[in-house]
RNA sequence: GGCGAAGUAGCUCAGCUGGCUAGAGCGCACGACUCAUAAUCGUGAGGUCGAGAGUUCAAGUCUCUCCUUCGCUACCA
């Protein structure tokens, strides 16, 4: 509470614009709002940024498969993301777009910078590409020949390119890390950033030929090539500042917020690449877990999933970002229900909360008619109530700056318990007979009045509507709200006049929620249609496994031998986990006859076995319905 | 296989640099109260802190081994 006036520019990524948004980005987008509203509140000089990342192959093919221009592609996607952060109240100062012209120019201006630095190599690159990860891998990497990622055959691909010369800066980088426990957090993502730069982590291709991947930002020496993903997206951080010339007075100041699956990006990419370009390195890198959707008896199979997103307009904006922001153990992945989200409401908001208002609003109009009275008769009693919520303030900031957010929340609940505590002891109803007792009554009411103005000016950054509605059913106006009025007490004017409304959070039949069965129809994600000769250049036939053998030097594959018509093949397949080998000599199975042959693990595999997965991992091979002869073709 | 994270009350999880009888919330049981949204307040339930060993005066908290789970990664074309 003795800090100055501090300045604060938050970030979340810019989401990729293949995809809608879904509770991962809007965890992280609600965050960063909530950490936002509460540095506004501190009177804190704020700027926070959002956008959408929309280069790349991958986009530029999503576009086609939707009948639609790049542009109107990513204009639809952008749409989407937006009322999406408007529905959950998100406040943004600025949503960037990689598309827009102000970002482009910054992202030339900066590869410029770190091409006469002399950081950008140029070199020929021929290798196998993999669409789904729009990167190149080695024969190391890949599986068995495919993508590692997507388990996709990668296609071979020839093409000049241009590297930034990264490796040479993970000394610095290393040592960066280390003088800099603030820099990543929180510290388990700073030792995962060291792993990583304990091995070399070589140059990075920053461009693809612009012939064929026209959707990108070409590169200001040489027009023939575009920027590669990640070397134009992480510098909208830094565009969107600069195209409003506000990088003096925000940049020093970032706070990245990820989730931990770019941390790599991030946390080695933009640094070194900030650092090549000769840009201040931002000072916090701050990294959160996954939401682990908990579907209990929900199955997508089933067809009865939901999407979280979706529970904000059954249960209300303000209680799904309380759930978001108190269920989420910085840094861990958290489990997200709906029976959580319920119970959490339940106790925390609808008792705990919501009850202290409309009980204190009860009483009020019983005893008072509605005003509120003023305090006149101070007790010991009523000094550890005001000092439980007069020093929530600097508790509730120093959690904040830990980015303990749920334990920021915890402290104001505790506070509000013994709010609720404090009416029992005081027993308002008792005094209330005693014409004596009046004075002490009043200032009772008075205090309760008091504690639930300070917690809403505490709770504000999380639910801002809710809040807002308890000050005007206690008729407050016109006082000061901000932090600084949170640890003060006896603001409210006497003889306010409170209006007892509605609940403010209605409970939720528990009862009634654990019957409710199906939720959702989920629709099945279907590739792009082909055209029957498209389907025709591929081969099906029928093989009997012969034998089947523990792959030597893999965890996860078996090594058939199967006949195919006349032909004896290897085939190598990664179903070790489902099948063992002894059951499988003697199957027919359908095979793809005509993948080109891959060496997985230094054996070479001549073809694939059909298999299903479901969602859940299980696994099953394809069978035949009659014994036919092998070699058969299937079509 | 390599790297990393995690395994603490029925559930969701806190427990930093080792220290008195291991905590919270929810749920549950019993009791109290009535201003209130069948809420609130009190009390309790007693979990070998994944297993084993070690270091130490003292270990969920450090070391080692093992088991399990989850990421990333190396082989599931």
């Amino acid at each position: 509470m003795t800090k100055g006036k501090e300045t604060y520019y938050a970030t979340t990524p810019i989401f990729y614009a293949n995809a809608e948004p879904h509770i991962g980005h809007a965890y992280t987008t609600t965050l960063v709002d909530v950490a936002t509203r509460f540095h506004r509140l501190k009177g804190d000089n704020t700027y926070f940024l959002t956008g959408t990342d929309e280069h790349g192959e991958k986009i530029q093919k999503a576009a086609e498969a939707n009948n639609m221009s790049p542009q109107e592609y990513t204009d639809m996607i952008a749409g989407k993301f937006k009322s999406t952060w408007d529905s959950l109240d998100i406040r943004y100062d600025d949503f960037v777009r990689t598309t827009q012209e102000r970002h482009k120019k910054v992202v030339r201006e900066i590869l410029q910078k770190v091409y006469d630095n002399g950081d950008i190599i140029f070199g020929e690159y021929g290798g196998l590409y993999c669409l789904g990860c729009e990167r190149y891998y080695t024969d190391k990497e890949l599986k068995d020949g495919k993508c590692p990622q997507h388990d996709t055959k990668p296609e071979y691909r020839s093409e000049e390119n241009y590297f930034f010369r990264m490796e040479k800066y993970r000394p610095w980088l290393q040592d960066h890390i280390k003088q800099n426990p603030d820099f990543i957090r929180p510290e388990r993502y700073a030792n995962e950033a060291l792993g990583i730069l304990r091995e070399p982590i070589g140059d990075l291709s920053i461009s693809r030929p612009r012939n064929r991947v026209p959707w990108g930002i070409p590169l200001p020496w040489d027009e023939n090539h575009v920027t590669y993903v990640w070397f134009d997206a992480l510098i909208n951080y830094y565009s969107a500042l600069d195209s409003k010339n506000l990088i003096d007075e925000y940049w020093p100041h970032v706070n990245h917020f990820i989730a931990k699956d770019i941390l790599k990006p991030h946390g080695i990419f933009w640094p070194t690449m900030l650092k090549s370009a000769g840009i201040d390195i931002y000072p916090h890198l701050n990294v959160h877990g996954y939401w682990l959707i908990d579907q209990g008896k929900m199955s997508k199979s089933k067809g009865n999933v939901i999407n979280p997103l979706d529970l904000k307009d059954k249960y209300g904006v303000d209680a799904f970002r309380y759930y978001l922001l108190k269920d989420m153990h910085f840094g861990s992945d958290a489990s997200f229900s709906e029976e959580g989200l319920a119970e959490r409401i339940n106790s925390d908001l609808a008792n705990d909360f919501g009850n202290l208002l409309n009980r204190t609003l009860g009483m009020l109009g019983k005893y008072t008619e509605g005003k509120v009275p003023g305090i006149t008769k101070i007790e010991e009693i009523d000094h550890d109530l005001i000092s439980s919520f007069t020093k929530l303030p600097e508790i509730f900031t120093e959690y904040f700056d830990n980015l303990e957010f749920d334990k920021a929340i915890s402290a104001v609940l505790e506070a509000i318990r013994k709010a609720n505590k404090y009416i029992a002891d005081t027993e308002p109803w008792v005094l209330a007979k005693d014409e004596n007792k009046k004075a002490r009554l009043e200032t009772v009411l008075t205090n309760c009045v008091e504690a639930l103005r300070c917690a809403s000016i505490l709770l504000e950054p999380v639910m801002p509507n809710k809040t807002r509605e308890l000050r005007k059913q206690l008729g407050i106006k016109n006082i000061p709200f901000n932090l600084a009025s949170a640890a003060e007490w006896d603001l409210v004017p006497v003889n306010t006049q409170t209006q007892k409304g509605e609940p403010l959070f209605p409970r939720i039949d528990l009862e009634a929620l654990k019957e409710e069965t199906v939720v959702k129809e989920v629709v099945l994600e279907h590739k792009p249609e082909v055209t029957i000769d498209d389907f025709a250049k591929l081969e099906f036939r029928v093989a009997e496994i012969l034998s089947a053998e523990e792959h030597p030097k893999a965890d996860k594959l078996l090594v058939l031998n199967v006949q195919l018509g006349p032909e004896k093949r290897t085939i190598v397949s990664g179903i070790k986990e489902w099948y063992k080998a002894k059951e499988l000599a003697g199957k027919k199975v359908i095979i793809v006859a005509n993948l080109k042959p891959v060496k997985l693990r230094g054996i070479l595999s001549e073809g694939m076995i059909m298999a299903a997965e479901d969602e859940d991992g299980n696994l099953s091979i394809s069978s035949l319905d009659r014994d036919i002869i092998s070699g058969s073709e299937v079509r």
